[in-house]
DNA sequence: AAAATAATTGCAAGCTTTTGCGAAATACTG
DNA sequence: CAGTATTTCGCAAAAGCTTGCAATTATTTT
């Protein structure tokens, strides 16, 4: 067996799954508890899923490349967060929207007849605005990540500089009451601390499963956005302790 | 057996198989592991597979990118042309290349081996270079012209001044012998001169029917370009009379 | 038709990647 | 805080890959 079809059959799994303990997937694969573990090293270098002890969880990153397109499942996660993202949208405005996947639906899902400016460094976010005759569009250029399929570097904080935006709509990997916003990227979290500041405010838009969740590199401590949209009650117990933020 | 003919074999194995290994592959066809090991490598090149260690998969495995067409015609004008471009590519070069389809055709086609930087102000190309390992892009930032779909204005001739590429492929709506190279945006033409200020030398790839055309706005007469590609034979009698310029 | 050139092929030696094992370290559980 | 489960690390064997070379075959030129 090889160890992409490996890698492959790992993911599936854990699309069903949610969470699997490595040893079942050694058992599972007929492969020796090591090779499974490497394999999912791997996978979570490329972003593809987290390990945690005891197994592995599905990250819900999905490539917009995989053809996942106009991906928002009716009644989904990601739906109801985008629902209250939009609410927040008003005429004139211009809003910055980096890269990843919920910007991504954010921008389709956005109104025909709203009129916006939208900054972005994602060349398929510029691409999902196409139809809206009334979105301008300013794309940031600099480097660009194939991997996160966004511009980065200089040229794009150099721009940035410039910008004076009402909204940034800020993706992120993780979410904790103590650890902040974080992110699996290094160069990302400069990044997105400079459309902060390129902005009059912040709203970060995250599903219930990246709450709690800790990754690498911090973009700043919660009170530093100023509204957190999850899909999840404002009241509910999860949210508790997330002092500091208007939640949504 | 055919070179071409085993190359055959191997895709149609890999369509029903998903993957295989190089080993049964070569005693399958009874030929030498490595020349089995060669086809994969030409066709790994052209996109058509992926060499993984232990074998090959097809490359719609790994990538659900499978519905993504390659949208050049076999056989057709424009794959003459962009044949005829790709000999002009090699390693290490820095080139240009615009909008227009053409060149999106052509960048889909560079082969995955060939180590380059590729210069651009269309997001739809920089994204058809996502899975060329060996290419780095640059996206040039601005306003984004949904029509065109590409970047234009003053940012991106900024960013074009600081660039010494070995090439631009310059795309354009018409030739004609004494109207030389036109294009129906005027913005568009400006930039075109300031992309050919950027490069050492300039290519024009254009297939036939747009030979003779002429369209509002001229970029340059015919001579400034180094380079024209058509999928005409150089000796053809449409291309009398374009002096000054190397026809291919 | 002969010579020159180019493309293709197979081989062998050397190199890299992958794999599984056992010991050691680390993280969870009651 | 001890005990258990899980993970990490280093290593060496095995499997697979690459490279240069020389022989062969095909193609073009003279």
């Amino acid at each position: 067996m090889l160890k992409e079809e490996r890698q492959q059959l790992i993911l599936e799994h854990l699309k069903a799954a949610k969470k699997i303990n490595l040893g079942d997937l050694s058992n599972m694969l007929k492969v020796s508890y090591d090779s499974v573990r490497r394999d999912v090293i791997e996978l979570e270098d490329k972003g593809l899923l987290k390990k945690v002890h005891g197994g592995v969880v599905s990250n819900s990153y999905l490539n917009i490349l995989a053809g996942q397109r106009k991906g928002v499942k009716k009644g989904g996660d990601l739906e109801i967060v985008i629902s209250k993202a939009l609410k927040f949208l008003k005429n004139n405005q211009i809003i910055i929207l980096d890269g990843g996947t919920t910007n991504f639906f954010l921008a389709e899902q956005i109104p025909k007849s709203l009129t916006l400016t939208v900054i972005t460094n994602s060349p398929p976010l510029a691409m999902a605005l196409n139809e809206h005759e009334n979105v301008e569009v300013i794309l940031l250029g600099g480097r660009y990540y194939k991997r996160y399929q966004i511009a980065m570097g200089p040229e794009v904080s150099n721009q940035l500089k410039r910008f004076n935006a009402d909204l940034y709509f800020m993706g992120v990997n993780g979410i904790d009451k103590t650890k902040g916003l974080t992110i699996r990227n290094y160069e990302e979290s400069i990044l997105k601390q400079q459309m902060m500041a390129a902005a009059k405010s912040t709203i970060c838009c995250v599903v219930e499963e990246k709450i709690g969740v800790v990754e690498a590199y911090q973009i700043c401590p919660i009170e530093k956005i100023d509204a957190l949209i999850t899909n999840l009650d404002p009241e509910n117990y999860s949210l508790i302790g997330y002092d500091g933020v208007v939640m949504v």
